[in-house]
DNA sequence: ACGGACTAGGTGTATATACACTTAACGCCA
DNA sequence: TGGCGTTAAGTGTATATACACCTAGTCCGT
């Protein structure tokens, strides 16, 4: 490996953007999986519940639109909070689309998760302070805006 | 669904940590592994293979502390990249110990990764802009060091 | 009405990730 | 030196994620 290929390297290391986001993401993720446990709920599906919540008769593709995420991933995020009991999936009028809508049990659960969130999200922003949060944040949803 | 819970509601899908970095995550990794595809590569495997060359006789331990990544689940791509043999796993004198090292086949992956992966780092760093880009680059540093 | 283009969605397969648990080796000390 | 605590690693299982491919329903022009 010659000179310039060790340069990129290192900045491969230390700058990758996807590396960076993934590493944050892992480390991130395990604290808010391990704040909600104990309602056996992971933190994506929480952000599933939250945005079938907020928009009543959600289709699997526009939830995927939202979300930044490949609809076929979602398909399986669904089929998972299906069995668990928290969302329903009904036919629509276009036999093709699948509305997607909280059960009872699922606005429970939502509810409960609340204060964990809350708990979980307080740590990230107390390690990083609000400057830095708010910075953060902004260049995420500039990426999501972005590369959307 | 009360008021406060409404809030606290529209405030997760707007701030949460885990939410925003997932989905930023899989955003920008859909990007660079469609830049790595020619190689039969990932972006996760890509960032195994820098550091697998920075540190010789790394281990699985040490490398999972580096990469902020849980211990066994390197170890299971560590698997996938001794079966494409691009690394090379070899008992260390302490028995318990797995040294990883690349292969000369992994050496050229490598090498062959760095302008594709300069061209998708580009767009990113395009699409924020270098203020925008320093600024989340700095947050996510953060993250792991805070977290990790 | 029909046929093709388009759209919504699911399945097969592979990788990424982590927790709980297990196995094997090391080291120390009584 | 024999046993026990510690450490490094792998396995079983479950979820997360996405691409390639497939099916079925809708729409529209003729």
């Amino acid at each position: 490996m010659n000179d310039s290929e060790d340069k990129l390297r290192k900045e491969v290391g230390r700058t990758c953007a996807c590396f960076n986001l993934r590493r944050a993401a892992r480390l991130v993720t395990q604290r808010f999986d391990q704040a909600f446990r104990e309602l056996g709920l992971r933190a994506t599906q929480l952000s599933v519940l939250v945005a079938v919540y907020d928009m009543p008769e959600l289709t699997v593709s526009k939830a995927a639109r939202v979300l930044g995420m490949d609809r076929t991933s979602l398909t399986r995020n669904i089929q998972l909070l299906e069995r668990k009991g928290l969302v329903l999936v009904t036919e629509g009028d276009d036999k093709r689309v699948r509305n997607i809508d909280l059960t009872p049990k699922g606005v429970e659960v939502l509810k409960a998760a609340f204060p964990l969130w809350r708990k979980a999200q307080s740590e990230v922003e107390l390690a990083l302070g609000n400057e830095q949060w708010d910075a953060l944040l902004s260049g995420l949803h500039e990426v999501a805006r972005k590369l959307r």
